[in-house]
DNA sequence: AGTGTGTCCTGTGTGC
DNA sequence: TGCACACAGGACACAC
């Protein structure tokens, strides 16, 4: 998509996760995709007329690229159900890029020249050289909430999923029930860098296949086979055997084990 | 201001 | 086999 023009945007229903807006489709057209990047867990278009497309998968959301000789060949593991097509771009290269998402948790967003977004004050990329135990630390700084719930607020740190977090704090032997503010230097220096450690291992391995996950060359990711403690209730700490628990906080599952994590 | 809960939606797996 | 129910990768709008 980098460098092609829109030639055509199709959206087969009026909203996603939030409505689409009337001009949705004329603010795209005609206009050139000048580059594609991503922040936390959202994907940036910027387009030749200055304005920012932005993308969010969601829970179950997927990009299907199909038309471009160089990548007509892939199928994916797990096809999507064609019902559930709610975007099209037709570029003018003839790549066809449809955004296929069941439970429409994800969203598109357009944002004119100048305009403030809701990224705009999120965190620090966990991967990017401005992430670190200090700067954790400082975020983490007064907060009462427990550091589950601190660790998936994006404004401490962007982009960490509820896996993730789950995972880091296994490795960093810190149970999700702590409160936040109340780490010492040496856990959240500790913490930081477990961050990094999962997050590279998990993008090395192809990412998380839950159900239907896969990478847009339409392969599985296969990290779900390291996780230490994601959905393994009741069996056994990989460190000291004692059953993995499971509970829930602010509504979603945290896996640990309690007698690593203290 | 900061924090916890409920909600959007469909699909899948489990237990009866 | 059919049905009811719990649960799921995220982020926001609320009520406190």
């Amino acid at each position: 998509m980098e460098g092609a023009v829109f030639d055509r945007v199709t959206l087969n229903r009026p909203n996603l996760r939030f409505p689409f807006g009337d001009d949705f489709i004329s603010r795209i057209q005609g206009q050139r995709l000048v580059r594609l990047t991503r922040r936390a867990k959202f994907l940036q278009a910027e387009l030749s007329s200055g304005e920012r497309l932005f993308m969010h998968l969601g829970m179950s959301g997927r990009f299907i690229i199909e038309g471009n000789s160089k990548l007509a060949d892939f199928t994916h593991e797990h096809a999507a159900n064609p019902k559930h097509h709610h975007v099209v771009f037709e570029m003018e290269n003839g790549a066809v890029i449809t955004f296929n998402d069941p439970r429409r948790f994800g969203f598109m967003e357009l944002v004119g020249v100048g305009e403030p977004y809701r990224l705009d004050h999120i965190g620090p990329e966990p991967l990017g050289n401005s992430f670190s135990g200090p700067v954790l630390r400082e975020a983490l700084k007064g907060k009462k909430s427990k550091i589950k719930a601190a660790l998936l607020d994006q404004r401490v740190v962007a982009g960490l999923g509820n896996i993730y977090v789950c995972e880091a704090l296994y490795r960093a032997g810190i149970s999700p029930l702590r409160v936040a503010g109340g780490l010492k230097i040496a856990e959240t220096d500790d913490l930081a860098g477990h961050i990094k450690e999962v997050l590279s291992a998990a993008i090395e391995a192809g990412g998380s296949s839950l159900k239907d996950f896969s990478n847009t060359d339409g392969k599985l990711g296969y990290f779900q086979h390291s996780f230490d403690v994601y959905g393994r209730e009741g069996e056994p700490c990989k460190s000291c055997d004692a059953p993995i628990q499971r509970i829930v906080q602010s509504g979603r599952s945290s896996f640990f084990c309690g007698v690593c994590q203290g």
